[in-house]
DNA sequence: AAGACTACCAACCGCGACCGC
DNA sequence: AGCGGTCGCGGTTGGTAGTCT
């Protein structure tokens, strides 16, 4: 039973490709093209990978014109505004951002833009995940001396308030129901110093509000609205009705509910208000800004999309951080039916013994 | 100095979608 | 319509190297 492997595995090699396979995968596909089969690409080259791992290598690291590294925070800011809109999609997004990959920009989101914003604040399954992989490497690892680009692409490290970081519950909701101490009080929630670069807490409305109005756009003064008058289409020069021909119908609900919200998307940061200004082909840029600082946020349209998402868990994983724990049904006192409900809402499977000793 | 911890990223894996037969 | 092969995507893992204690 099961799935019929793609190539042989005991007749491929895997792990890390060397210069002398780069040189012949790339030069073949230069010469030929892919011919539009991956599968049986390796072996007119003669090369002992699957095709898989070939196309994956093509596309990720000898394509030409990829950019490696560096993201700018004008590219922050793309993904920051797309993730919020359409989630995990990283080809949708990788699309938007010439010479990055898919790969790239999950990499880049998981190791640095999602810290970003969360703060220093650590998920447990990432402490769990590097607490066994400490583990396992303080057996194998062997410290080389070679040095590594650790250039950050972004001044963030700054911004990492302690009073910033995400609500106590909310790192424990991948966490099995197991006894945990009570959530600390809530702490006073500090102001958006968005002027100093400082990044803003997600974790009282107004700020809420306000980065969702960067990222989505304005927030009506009427909580009920629903005649949308003032609403103004985005702009259709290609990108936005690329994203309507590409996406499956939950794109369509979730622009019916921003549409229902009066949220016509702005432009700007989820980082940084000053860059991303100038560039009319960017995402981000579709929009006319239409702050009216009104504070009335409405969290309807946080509940409504997260309701949506019930039919698309994955949209929104990962995403609590922007819309709050009230909204993701994390609102109850004891941890443990703060964990139920977090789990519960994000379709995670249960948890067992096994996950959290890894 | 050494071990533990953390960060990063390339690559792998499995699944659903798609397509041709 | 059903089936099998392939593609493309997103999640996860493994290896390496920097930083911390």
């Amino acid at each position: 039973m099961g799935r019929a492997p793609c190539c042989d595995k005991a007749n491929v090699k895997k792990g890390p490709w060397s210069p002398e396979e780069d040189s012949k995968l790339k030069s073949y596909i230069e010469q030929h093209g892919t011919g539009g089969n991956w599968i049986a690409l390796p072996q007119k080259i003669g090369l002992k990978r699957c095709g898989k791992s070939c196309r994956l290598r093509w596309l990720n690291y000898l394509r030409p014109n990829l950019k490696h590294g560096g993201f700018s925070e004008e590219e922050d800011n793309i993904i920051c505004s797309l993730y919020v809109t359409i989630g995990s999609r990283w080809s949708v997004i990788a699309a938007q951002l010439p010479g990055r990959t898919d790969n790239d920009i999950k990499n880049y989101w998981n190791t640095k833009l999602k810290k970003k914003l969360l703060g220093k604040h650590r998920t447990n399954k990432d402490h769990h995940h590097h607490q066994a992989r400490s583990r396992k490497q303080a057996i194998t690892s062997n410290n080389g001396n070679g040095s590594r680009d650790y250039s950050s692409s972004s001044s963030s490290t700054t911004a990492t308030h302690h009073h910033q970081q995400q609500p106590y519950y909310w790192s424990h909701m991948h966490m099995p129901v197991l006894p945990l101490p009570p959530p600390p009080p809530p702490l006073p929630p500090l102001p958006y110093a968005e002027e100093n670069n400082q990044l803003p807490s997600f974790n009282d409305q107004d700020s809420l509000r306000k980065l969702l109005i960067k990222l989505g756009g304005k927030f009506s003064n009427n909580n009920n609205s629903s005649s949308d008058h003032d609403y103004q289409p985005p702009l259709d020069d290609g990108v936005i009705m690329n994203f309507h021909h590409q996406f499956p119908p939950y794109y369509e609900e979730e622009q019916q509910i921003l549409h229902h919200h009066h949220i016509a998307g702005s432009s700007s940061s989820c980082m940084n208000n000053n860059s991303a200004s100038n560039n009319s082909s960017s995402v981000v840029e579709q929009f006319s800004q239409n702050d009216n600082n009104n504070n009335n946020f409405n969290a309807a349209i946080v509940g409504e999309m997260v309701s949506a998402n019930n039919n698309y868990p994955q949209r929104l994983d990962g995403l609590e951080f922007f819309y709050g724990e009230e909204i993701m049904g994390v609102t109850t006192t004891t941890d443990e039916k703060i964990i139920e409900t977090g789990a519960a809402s994000n379709n995670y499977p249960p948890l067992h013994d096994e996950d959290f000793l890894q």
